[in-house]
Formats: structure tokens, C-alpha cells, sequence
DNA sequence: CCTTAGACCTGGAGGC
DNA sequence: TGCCTCCAGGTCTAAG
């Protein structure tokens, strides 16, 4: 589902939600949903600990507890609720994976309809970022390591569409489809650009439009597309700022040029192929 | 090392 | 209503 804002918005209602709270029980029914061990092995794990810090990389949702910390990737579906009680409708039921009982009586529950979200448990470290999860994970989008001198140290020897570099989440860490599109037409580039094309002005482009977007949508609550809430109702509002994802057939906001969609890397990708040059 | 096609999953929308 | 195809905020892998 969620790319770095929606990820952040999440992680600050859960930091708000749990902190300093305990897990009294831990039922998990999806096996492949503990990625580095046995499913019961990771509920065994998890029973008693404590929620003590949150932060975010990339994608990723990172939980620091008493003695682990407990990453989670929700890929394209997965949510976390905070209910009082287990909901009965089956509809919802029958793609909660995960159940934990907290000390003050609520349920933390994990729903992931397409099952494709992930989480893992490594005993804690005090740099989490040197945990395996992390191995083929860059800097994150909105960090100062994402600077225009490591983007185009990065890409100048590549020759896939620009897109697909910004997608590549070992280049950086946080970036989807949705804002790929936004970023490259506020850059001003074709997403089907050759990205060992572009020059150290372009990667500059790149990365201001990047951290200024993706700190907007942050603070808008993210983006809420095709009616999906990503927590308790939790929802945001970028979706009205957005320039071409999903605007096919629309007029370009920049240079009244028609926006098209097309596929790149196997994704639909949105341009305005009178402004955004193809280099 | 880099690139790309296919796999992993389920449900909603639209065509017939 | 039923069946079919396509599509979806992501990432692994296998193979070239």
C-alpha cells in the first residue's frame, strides 16, 4: 500500500497509540508472515515485550521493544489496527494475519488482504540500520545522505528509465509509484529518461522535488487513493495535490499539454510528454 | 554487477 | 448473475 509518507503517518499513530506499552499475547495464522524465522518462534518472541522507540526507514516501520527490535514492511495492503475488541464481520476477519493483546486491554491486529507484507525480529542493536533487513536498503528520500552528489554518483552508470532507478529502493529508500510520478514531473523529466543521461543540475531537480514532496504529503497525511485507509480511519489528503498519477487524458497543469500513461518498468506511469523532456 | 519478466496474493471494476 | 480479464501505494527471484 504505502510509500514513505503514508509509512510515516502510520508510524507516528502507533507511536502515539503504543508506546510504553506491553504485549501480553501474540497469535500469528499467517506462517510466511515472520520473514527471518518460524511463525511461532516470532509470537514466543514478542510476548512481553515492550514498545519503547519508532522510526521509520524507507518503507519500513522499525519498533524498538525491551531486548528486539521488530521491523515491518507492509508492501501493498498491510494495515495495523488498534481495536478494543477482535471485529466478528468475516470479510475483515479472514485477512487479519496477526493478533496482539496489549496491557491496557486493545488489540493491535495486523490485515494485509494480498498477504504479501512482511515483518522480522533481530535482537535490538543501538543502529538499527546495520540490522539485515537493511542490507539492500539506501539512504532514506527525506535524510541528508539523498543529496544530488550521491543521486548522480548512483545513476551514472545506469541505463533503465529514470523511473525505475527512483523506484529502486538500494538508490533510495521511500519512493513509489504514485510519487515517482509526482517527483519526475516537478523535476521536469520524462520518466522513460536513460537515467545515465542526466547531469548533476538534473539529479539536483530530483532530489529537491523529492524531499519537497514527500514532506508535503507527510504533512497532508499522506495520500489516500482508490477509497484505501491505511489504520484506524487514518487517511490523508495528498491525493488532491497530485499533479499526473492516475490524471490520463487530463490537461497538463504546467503547459496545458495532454497527460498520458504509459508503462515503464511494468508499472502505469503518468507524463506529460510536452513538458517533461525525455533525455 | 545490471536489467527484466514472472511470481507472490486477493478483490474490485468493467465487458460480455 | 456468472465468467473473464485487467488492475492495484511492492519486492523477490531467476535468468540473460
Amino acid at each position: 500500500m504505502p510509500e514513505a509518507p503514508e509509512v510515516q503517518n502510520v508510524l507516528n499513530y502507533l507511536q502515539e497509540q503504543l508506546q510504553n506499552h506491553k504485549i501480553t499475547s501474540v497469535e500469528i495464522s499467517h506462517p510466511k508472515l515472520s520473514g527471518n524465522m518460524d511463525y511461532h518462534e516470532m509470537e514466543k518472541k514478542l510476548t512481553n515485550q515492550t514498545f519503547h522507540k519508532f522510526f521509520r526507514h524507507g518503507k519500513y516501520l522499525v519498533f524498538e521493544l525491551d531486548d528486539l527490535d521488530w521491523i515491518s514492511h507492509l508492501r501493498m495492503e498491510g494495515k495495523f489496527l488498534i481495536e478494543d475488541k477482535i471485529p466478528e464481520d468475516p470479510k475483515i476477519n479472514k485477512h487479519i494475519h496477526a493478533k496482539f493483546h496489549l496491557d491496557n486491554g486493545k488489540w493491535l491486529l495486523y490485515m494485509d488482504t494480498r498477504k504479501f507484507g512482511r515483518m522480522q525480529v533481530y535482537p535490538r542493536t543501538e543502529d538499527y540500520y546495520s540490522l539485515p533487513a537493511f542490507d539492500k536498503v539506501g539512504p532514506d528520500v527525506l535524510s541528508d545522505q539523498f543529496s544530488a552528489k550521491y543521486l548522480h554518483n548512483k545513476l551514472k552508470n545506469r541505463k533503465c528509465a529514470i523511473k525505475t532507478s527512483l523506484l529502486n529502493q538500494s538508490i533510495v529508500a521511500g519512493i513509489g509509484n504514485i510519487y515517482a510520478d509526482e517527483i519526475l514531473f516537478d523535476a521536469g523529466l520524462d520518466p522513460r529518461s536513460i537515467t545515465s543521461h542526466l547531469d548533476l543540475e538534473d539529479c539536483k531537480k530530483i532530489v529537491d522535488a523529492a524531499k519537497q514532496i514527500l514532506s508535503e504529503s507527510v504533512k497532508s497525511g499522506g495520500t489516500t487513493i482508490r477509497s484505501f485507509e491505511y489504520g484506524n480511519h487514518l487517511s490523508g489528503t495528498y491525493q488532491d495535490s497530485l499533479k499526473v498519477h492516475q490524471k490520463s487524458e487530463e490537461i497538463c497543469s504546467r503547459c496545458h499539454g495532454t497527460i498520458e500513461k504509459v508503462i515503464v518498468n511494468q508499472r502505469s506511469t503518468y507524463v506529460c510528454p510536452a513538458c517533461q523532456i525525455r533525455k
